[in-house]
Order: C-alpha cells, then structure tokens, then sequence
DNA sequence: CGTGGAGTTGAATACGATCAACACCGGTGG
DNA sequence: CCACCGGTGTTGATCGTATTCAACTCCACG
C-alpha cells in the first residue's frame, strides 16, 4: 500500500472514492483502462466468451491491485470486465499515471516488485490449471485465499477455478462426506 | 535484446554459449535459478506433476527470456524445468545479475516493460485456458506462434495446450477432415 | 406470504484421458 | 543392404470427469 502510494505520487488519502456492491468499473471492449487499487471492499475481474459465459480472472480484495494489463500494454481496447463485489473504497488510477515514462528510480523499482509478484501469481495458476483436476484446484484455492470463501457465493468461486457451479457442489459434497 | 543488454549490462556478444539440443539448463528443486536470453535456438520450460506426467509452461524462440519468476521472486527452490529443445545460444544471467536492486533508472524502465508483456502472455494464456476448448486453443496457438509447429514435435505442442498427443491427433484428423 | 437467486442432487451427455494396436520413419549395427 | 529398434503419430474402444439440463430445497427480501 506504501509501495502504492510512491509509485503513483499519491498521498495517503487522496482520490479515494466508495463505490456500490454491483458497480461495474470497467467493461471489454472500452476504449481505455483504469487500474484500481483495493483500499477496503472487493473486485472481481472477469471475461465474457462467445457463449455468453463468464469466467473470472481474479479477485481483488484489500490491498490489491485490480489492473488489465493486457489492454494498458498494448494501449488497446479492454478485455476484461472488473466489478465490486462488496461497497468498496477504491483509488482510481489514470493510464496516463500509469504508464508516463517520467517515474523516479524508486518508483520503477515499485513498479517491478508489484509485477513479479503478478507474474508469480498468474505462473502458479497456469501450472494450476493446466495438471491440477477441480478438486485438487479448489483444494488449492482454500489454502491460499483463506478470507474468500466467506465472502464470496460459491458461483463466482467455481468461476474462478474453471468450472461449473454444479460440479463445485459435488466437489464439496464429496470432501464433507469424505471425512 | 538490445533492452536486454541494457537491462543486464551485458555488450553485444558477451558470455553468450552454445548449448546442444536436450541439455537440461534448470530443474525443479534445484536452489538457485539463472535467467538465460536465447540469441539463437528455442527452449522449453516445463513442471512434472505427482504422476511423472510433463506439462510444458511456455517456449522460448530467439529474442525471449526464460526464467522462474516464482522460484526468483521467493528465493526458493525452482518449480520449472529448463531444456533445450534445438541447439542453442544462450546468454546465462546470474540470480545476482537479475535480483540487484542497485540498476539505473534506464535499466528498471527496462525491466518494466519486459514484465509488462510478460504479464500480458499470461493473461492471455489463462484466458484460453479457462474458456476455450482443446480445438479453439490449439488454433488460437497456430494464430499466435505461426512458425513454432514446424520446429516442434506434436507431443510438445499438446503439452502446452494442457491435452494429450491423442487429443491432438484427433483434432487435426477432424480439422483436416473439415476442409 | 410469494418471488427469485443460490445451492444441491440426479440423469443424460460430451469431451478428453487412458489404453492398446498399428503404421511410419530414421537411425544403428549386424 | 537389410533387420531391428525406439520414438512419433494415428486410430479405435472404453472409461472418467466435468457439463448440461432439470427438478427441488432453502432462504433473504420484497
């Protein structure tokens, strides 16, 4: 959160702003992005395939940094879809903030570490989802986001491991009569 | 490459080594991981699940960087696996090289947008994971990396689409089938 | 009360995995 | 030169896991 704050020259209160459970922040297809960082509340960001389904990237809750990177790196249209999954208190950042190139040593190397560690959690959930079965994955997800499962309907946390809601069910059902 | 050279302080032909083809550079366990710049050739990078069974978790033609960003930004033991796929030229970048936080301002810039893109592949990746079936990710990868099929065999090729050789097989059986 | 969303359960289905047999090379060594 | 071999890819039969579709329960909320 410090690392936030060198990183975008912003103060400790600045442009924070509450916005309502269900608001959407972004949509596919918009010309530009914003990154968004999680002071208090909880995002989620997803996409829409052809069949209309949704499926969710990941979720950010306090602390975090909601981005689509994708669409910032290549200054195109956004691909994904970020929503509030709770009233949340969030810190708007504009692309130009972002992406200047007029940033100090120090905020660069904050720049860096926040990356690395993304690009340690999306390589963890490649590996996931590529050798791991749904059980095995949401076994996975228990332990490593431990607070979600409380805040989160078990739908949006099926569509987050890649599968059905239904086959989630089973999943627990499955693991309560197992032990 | 010419980011890279800045990014590492590397000149143009410095340290960079020829290794044969099925030299492992990398395995799973081992403590300390290089980085490694590929001039010439292409590697791959892989995990092995419980059963033994390979999973490929990306390939790097001339002009990429292979790396553990997970083991690297941790400090841990390494979970890929590093080999070479063809005879290849590579530059080897120390852990030391890469983890310094002593680099100039031009160079973290550097470093930044390498992670960037980065961020990006994988994003995309899970994506395609997540909401394509076998058929659409296997043509989504022809789309993407046109010139690889012919440099790979197809066992490789299925592994990093997260199928078997089987399924592959018959996906093409029926692509070609369809034409 | 009703109504609609969330979760559970079951039956039928589909997709890809697994297992096995076979064809097709490209060496290697007799 | 041929016989043999291992690795690669194809094809078919069967199996398993997760999807799809449907019916039902349970609440939270009007």
């Amino acid at each position: 959160m410090n690392n936030i704050n060198i990183l975008f020259n912003l103060n400790t209160d600045s442009a924070s702003k509450i916005y309502k459970k269900g608001t959407i922040l972004q949509r596919a297809g918009d010309p530009s992005s914003h990154l968004y960082y999680v002071k208090k509340g909880l995002l989620k960001s997803y996409t829409i395939d052809k069949k209309g389904k949704e499926h969710i990237f990941m979720f950010a809750p306090e602390g975090w940094l909601m981005s689509d990177i994708e669409s910032q790196e290549f200054n195109k249209e956004a691909v994904l879809f970020f929503e509030c999954l709770e009233d949340s208190d969030l810190i708007k950042i504009s692309k130009e903030q972002s992406t200047r190139d007029d940033l100090s040593k120090e905020q660069y190397l904050h720049m860096s570490s926040l990356l690395l560690r993304r690009v340690g959690v999306l390589q963890r959930r490649i590996i996931m989802l590529m050798s791991a079965s749904a059980k095995e994955r949401y076994e996975h997800f228990l332990e490593t986001y431990p607070e979600l499962p409380n805040r989160l309907p078990q739908r949006l946390i099926a569509s987050y491991l890649g599968i059905t809601p239904e086959a989630l069910s089973k999943i627990r059902g499955e693991m309560l009569r197992e032990k």
